[in-house]
DNA sequence: AAGTTCGATTTTGCATTCAAATTGAGCTCA
DNA sequence: TGAGCTCAATTTGAATGCAAAATCGAACTT
């Protein structure tokens, strides 16, 4: 198995919850299960340190990595900014097709708003997010926004709304893809921030926040 | 040694250009002069190449990463999210101790400036924005300007410059300090972009990207 | 003489091993 | 009873050893 590959599968068993927040991360465990021996492993969990996934306890092993209420909120301050800068870039670059590749995810994302599926729009959701980084057209930006969205993937996507925030989730969702057809730049990234800033709101109200005993259960799909 | 103290090493010696672009990465020496066995010194290796600065090519060891025209492109722009996205934020909460002292900061670049000492003036300047940053109070973002940062430094923090771009980037900074004494996030941000994407420009029409030249890429038959 | 092929040498990547640190169970003693 | 101590067992962090891959160079072919 390669490096890269090793350091996939332990960043994707941590973000499904799989090791929750707060847990130790068990060596030889893991070293059985992805059949590979400690210093590989020791070597993925590292990175996975530096990306702020893991924490190290020096002579103490390593842990999953929790996040306060601080954390979260800079978190999403950072994210708010670069999906703003992504937002920008995307509007000078973004080519008609990627547009109309975003507009039907758009329709399929709201139909499933309709359905009221909080799974399938998530998953719609970010797609969505996402596209618009790439068209952005910048892989060190992708790169970054990738790493930051990993560490608040569980709370951007697994808190539940309450109808009114959702419907205003939509309602913003609609002028994102507005901004983007009319390659509105400034607007685009308005709205981004003030979406995100309102997720952030969201998923602070709802103690999100991994630092107190119990642990959220909600799993991504 | 401990794990960070490595990896801040190795960093150390790829940002000084100690090991150029491009240059293989020799680690037995390296371990030999760290006084660490290979162990410590890959898994170090592997981190720095998350961030960037490392070139991991298997079965072939690693290179220091060389930045290309796109490369370089990129990263301003990602500096340059970052950096408004930092002034913005250090407007809202930065204490008048702090603008004291970057506004002392700041005369002693000027007078660097009148002396004409560029390392000097360089020196204060790196102190200055980095200032900002630290005024935003949010690591996460400090982190990843950090990272960012140390891959352009090199660039950012040795290209001569034009008496007149000297010039105009003091001016710049006058502008800065004064958005930030008179704590205008959104003006300083814009400011902070608009000197920013004049260094990348120059540091673009210097050639300073670090493809040409010396190493030949690898062809494939 | 240029290019190719084959084998020795070096280097890489990982498994294993070993010392040091931590944890925890059991014991002592107030 | 329970707080503190002791020492074995576990776990961590780093060095070493080993197989596989890549590189280098000499011999060979054309």
């Amino acid at each position: 198995m390669l490096h890269d590959e090793v350091v996939n599968r332990i960043r994707a068993i941590l973000l499904d919850g799989e090791i929750p927040p707060g847990a130790r991360i068990p060596e030889r465990e893991l070293c059985e299960r992805l059949e590979i021996s400690r210093t590989p492993l020791r070597e993925a969990l590292k990175v996975l340190a530096a990306e702020g996934l893991v924490q190290l306890l020096p002579h103490r092993g390593s842990r999953a990595a929790k996040l306060t209420d601080k954390d979260m909120r800079d978190l999403f301050e950072v994210c708010q900014g670069l999906e703003a800068l992504a937002g920008e870039l995307a509007c000078e670059r973004i080519s008609d097709a990627e547009i109309d590749a975003i507009a039907a995810a758009h329709a399929d994302m709201v139909q499933h708003y309709r359905e009221r599926d909080l799974i399938q729009y998530y998953r719609g959701n970010r797609a969505i997010h996402e596209a618009i980084v790439t068209a952005a057209g910048n892989p060190v930006l992708a790169g970054l926004y990738a790493s930051v969205t990993a560490r608040i993937r569980r709370a951007r996507y697994v808190t539940p709304m309450t109808a009114q925030r959702w419907a205003l989730a939509v309602k913003e969702h609609e002028a994102i893809l507005n901004a983007l057809q009319r390659r509105d730049g400034v607007g685009l990234s308005h709205i981004l921030r003030a979406h995100l800033r309102h997720k952030r709101e969201e998923v602070l109200q709802a103690g999100f926040a991994e630092t107190e005993g119990s642990e959220p259960t909600l799993r991504i799909a």
